[in-house]
DNA sequence: GCTATTTGCTGACCCAGATCAAGAGTTACA
DNA sequence: TGTAACTCTTGATCTGGGTCAGCAAATAGC
């Protein structure tokens, strides 16, 4: 906002600061006193940004990290045995990464990026440390493993009852909650994942991802350019997926 | 273990504390000091049993408390918008309910005695308060949340991309694990749920859980006699689930 | 620029598992 | 102790979505 030259002239992509990173509202320090930011500023390292396709972390290395998304998008994946990947989650900017990393020391996971990604690494142990002195960061640690808890209990909801209609629609109306939630628009937007990818997550093949998204654009609910999504009728596809009738209660994936 | 007679007098079912729990070498306690499983018995309140049907606590409620259980078992689900439930856990001795109301300090599903169960309350602010405290506990409570994290993810692999015999297996033999890790047999257990409750869970008709079940048992993978289960042969029923790292699909038996 | 590879779309066909139906046990409670 | 209400099983049938195949369009590599 209001920084000296001199602190511009320091924020590089690397060197930038919680306090001027636009996601701060949305990421681990909300909620934060200034003096606690700055303590957790210090502890995080942002790295240099990964191309598509690079790895982020591997199934099975040793966990020291978690990863906030500064821009771009992560996928992680399991190799199942048969050896195909099996997606299990897709992470966009301000959404922390590695998570269930702790419980075992090793990532159960991998990560990848989709498109070019930069993520700020935050050394857990560092991070815990911090947490025990930082009443509120912990209690912020603790809602946002709870909020990926329901998360996750919704979309097993979503894999094990619902429809490719719904399961598709879901997933739209999903991301476009979360572009929102980051002061984008919540009607256009651009996936960053191919229809395998989608199908996969979905637990779909690609053919019928493919096929309800043409079925939904010729009903006029989306409309489809290729990558780029339209929402058209959110009313109707809200519908599709279910969201209950009085409470405002918004899809979630 | 070597109680007085006066302390026995007073440990009854609702005054038991943790470090005569049989349980606390699994639960929270794990790795407390004897002192500090002391300050966090202090915060713990011993519940009356729930009986068969009664809810824990109800979707919607305001959370104020996780829930250890310490014998029966509980369901969590939703209630989807068409009115029918969604089962999204089923939780043992031990293990622990309500994690996933810290984010948005209501109860995002409701739970469930399947049978006589009792349960511990734990008044999470308490907890939370005493974590910072106790930086095992603190970890204890990271690692608890984040194995939920990875373990709802294996489920939602489940969901996604298995069949019919794979998920039931797969049901099977978490179950088996869970009852092994608590001292009981791994081979030999009852089923506190009915087949109904196990295709909600799976995402199956329970009319295809009773094939399955009933098709294992002529294969002679396992032996049933209503609620009780004998897993007979381990080997192929893990060899169904994709354990093997090398050979490649399981053909059905 | 031109080929190679990946990604997306669509039609034809098939099958795993849902749905429907019906009977036999089991459990609950009046 | 009887009967209503679940729960489980099994058979017959139907169908949503998977699989296979072929082609078009977009991207990448040279």
């Amino acid at each position: 906002m209001s920084m000296t030259h001199t602190q511009s002239r320091f924020n590089s992509t690397l060197t930038s600061q919680c306090q001027n990173c636009s996601l701060s509202a949305l990421c681990l320090p909300i909620a934060l006193a200034d003096e606690d930011i700055n303590r957790l500023d210090q502890i995080i390292e942002r790295k240099k940004p990964l191309k598509k396709g690079e790895f982020l972390f591997r199934q099975g290395e040793a966990f020291d990290s978690v990863y906030a998304v500064r821009s771009g998008t992560l996928k992680t994946f399991n190799i199942t045995s048969v050896g195909e990947e099996q997606i299990t989650g897709f992470y966009c900017p301000s959404e922390l990464v590695g998570l269930s990393g702790i419980d075992s020391n090793v990532y159960p996971v991998s990560a990848k990026a989709l498109e070019t990604t930069t993520v700020c690494e935050i050394p857990f142990s560092h991070l815990e440390e911090l947490s025990s002195q930082i009443p509120s960061l912990k209690h912020q640690l603790f809602k946002v493993m709870s909020r990926k808890i329901s998360d996750d209990q919704q979309m097993m909801v979503l894999l094990g009852k619902k429809n490719a209609d719904e399961k598709v629609a879901s997933f739209l109306l999903n991301l476009s909650n979360r572009f929102k939630k980051r002061g984008y628009s919540a009607s256009s937007f651009r996936l960053s994942m191919s229809r395998g990818e989608i199908g996969n997550y979905l637990g779909l093949a690609v053919e019928t991802v493919s096929r309800v998204i043409t079925r939904f654009q010729k009903n006029e609910l989306i409309h489809v350019d290729g990558k780029e999504i339209e929402i058209v009728d959110f009313h109707e596809m809200q519908k599709l997926v279910g969201v209950a009738s009085d409470c405002g209660k918004i899809a979630r994936i």
